[in-house]
RNA sequence: GUGCCUGUAGCUUAGUGGUAAAGCCCCGGGUUGUGGUUCCGGUGAUGCGGGUUCGAUUCCCGUCAGGCACCCCA
């Protein structure tokens, strides 16, 4: 007995380690026997088959029988989370322009990086983002634990609070912080929009209530957008006013809207939130805002300052703004200035912000003034694939090493060594023994330069460059290859 | 949360109530050391679950995923 299992378990865990070679040389039709990997459930089922001393036949007929999960079966309940993608390698290029600009952008106009955590308590932003926000009413991730954790919706609760809890305020102000991160929000994925998406921000936080950190913000969202090579971009801005201007028109708004013919939705929203009506896309409810009043005549001097001041700025920047009255904003802690930005053909917005005075002291620090933005670059993506622009540099000179023989191959990882330190960039395909196939890769790879090793060349302590463009090529002695290809990638 | 459309190989697409085709990609080969062209061969799929049926990839239902729009938003 103990032989027999002894017997079973080498045959299996000789098998397993092998599965490769033979599945090909044999290749068989029927793909039933070419799954015994699970090794440990096709032990359990042939144990009492090894018992009874089946024949061979009857060993792998049991095995045919036995149910086998199709792969896809098996991928069941695995597969990315709706809303949820995973950014492959090509697309790499694309969000490693954007983790420059976004970097140099900062650096430029002064802005600290800060990373807060994914998960925070959902209090910070049912208070900060307020409880009517879609948002935070319905999109937020909850955690399964005993307090009310959340994957982060937004950020810029999460930046007010680090600001708060890391006593920021009393560090020179304003405190300029940026940040580059995801974000999670359960709705309804389609253009543009996901259940788990990055943002850039940039936030100021302290100082005076300045008109300018509005304009400032705008600018450095906007040089970014054009740092990314975005073109037809334009910004869209408003005022929504101190909090008691907002109450002040918001009065006059319902006042206006009440005897008005509306859909249920609409008129649902007159109680809870009626400034939300003002960016229906609607058309009958378009037409009715034509004539309803306007938040500019609701502004106290102050505020209509404010706004004033900010349009100056961007007209002295050249900035291309318009003011829409009907902008505003989804998250409750905003006040004065909101804007976004966005590119023409696409109906969403690819970046917004504006000022939230309010928010620090109503997550309990002292009174803040405070201005940001926040960029969804997944939209960025989205619009520059759409524009046909490419951040791959294909003309980077790319050398491939190719090694013939047991002893070029076991020199080649030290050679690779070799050009690495001497600052070459070199691609390989180790794995592959056949010199026809490891050109055949340097030749899909876009390479330029071919070194290949020979059993030859490995005994004689040489390599061949190969031009695999003119298929001009040249034996060097190791010692001098580095000297020659920097000759060659020169030229 | 609501509505519409779509799920066949890694990708792009055929097709059928009765053995599921092709192109591209990938892997191997065209005699032992030279790629891009070409030739030959190979791997690989009906999203998942249920129902109707002798039999479903096809028809029906559910579900999951994708797309689009509403809602909302970066």
């Amino acid at each position: 007995m103990a032989k027999k299992d002894g017997k079973a378990k080498a045959k299996t865990s000789k098998k397993s380690p092998n599965i490769k070679k033979p599945a090909k040389a044999v290749s068989p039709k029927k793909p039933t026997p070419k799954a015994p990997a699970k090794s440990k459930k096709d032990l359990a089922s042939t144990k009492s088959a090894s018992r009874i001393k089946m024949p061979h036949k009857a060993v792998s007929e049991a095995l045919k029988v036995a149910p086998q999960p199709s792969k896809k079966s098996l991928r069941q309940g695995l597969e990315s989370v709706k809303g949820m993608h995973d950014i492959l390698p090509k697309d790499q290029p694309y969000w490693e322009k954007m983790r420059d600009e976004v970097r140099c952008a900062a650096y430029f106009y002064n802005f600290s990086r800060i990373d807060t955590p994914i998960v925070e308590h959902a209090a910070l932003f049912e208070r900060g983002a307020g409880e009517t926000s879609e948002i935070v009413e319905k999109q937020m991730y909850f955690l399964k634990t005993e307090d009310k954790l959340v994957l982060r919706p937004e950020n810029t609760a999460s930046v007010a609070r680090a600001y708060i809890e890391h006593g920021m305020s009393h560090e020179p102000q304003p405190v300029r912080l940026y940040y580059f991160a995801p974000m999670f929000r359960y709705e309804q994925p389609q253009e543009g929009r996901f259940r788990s998406f990055h943002q850039a921000g940039f936030e100021i936080l302290g100082g005076e209530s300045d008109p300018i950190y509005d304009a400032e913000i705008i600018l450095t969202t906007f040089r970014l957008l054009e740092s990314l090579k975005l073109s037809n971009l334009s910004i869209e801005i408003n005022t929504l006013g101190s909090p008691f201007d907002r109450a002040i028109y918001r009065r006059k708004l319902v006042d206006f809207l009440k005897n008005k013919k509306l859909s249920k939705e609409v008129h649902a929203k007159l109680d809870t939130n009626p400034l939300r009506i003002l960016d229906s896309k609607d058309e009958s409810v378009k037409e009715i805002l034509k004539t309803a009043p306007s938040i500019l005549d609701s502004l106290s001097a102050s505020s209509s300052a404010h706004f004033k001041a900010v349009l100056e700025y961007l007209d002295t920047l050249g900035l291309p703004y318009t003011i829409s009255n009907n902008l505003v904003r989804g998250l409750d802690y905003y006040s004065h200035t909101v804007f976004e930005i966005f590119s023409s053909d696409f109906n969403f917005a690819l970046a917004a912000g504006g000022r939230y005075d309010g928010l620090v002291e109503l997550l309990g620090g002292r009174k803040t003034p405070a201005v940001g933005s926040a960029i969804g670059l997944e939209r960025i993506v989205h619009v520059m694939k759409a524009a046909g622009i490419d951040f791959n540099n294909k003309n980077k000179p790319k050398v491939f090493l190719i090694h013939v023989g047991d002893l070029a191959k076991k020199k080649s990882l030290a050679l690779l060594e070799t050009l690495k330190n001497a600052n070459i960039y070199c691609k390989e395909a180790l794995s592959k023994d056949s010199l026809k196939a490891q050109l055949k890769q340097a030749d899909k790879e876009g390479s330029h330069l071919a070194l290949i090793m020979g059993q030859k060349e490995a005994f004689e302590e040489s390599v061949i460059i190969r031009d695999l463009e003119s298929g001009i090529q040249e034996t060097v002695p190791i010692d001098k290859l580095i000297e020659k290809l920097h000759h060659f990638l020169k030229s």
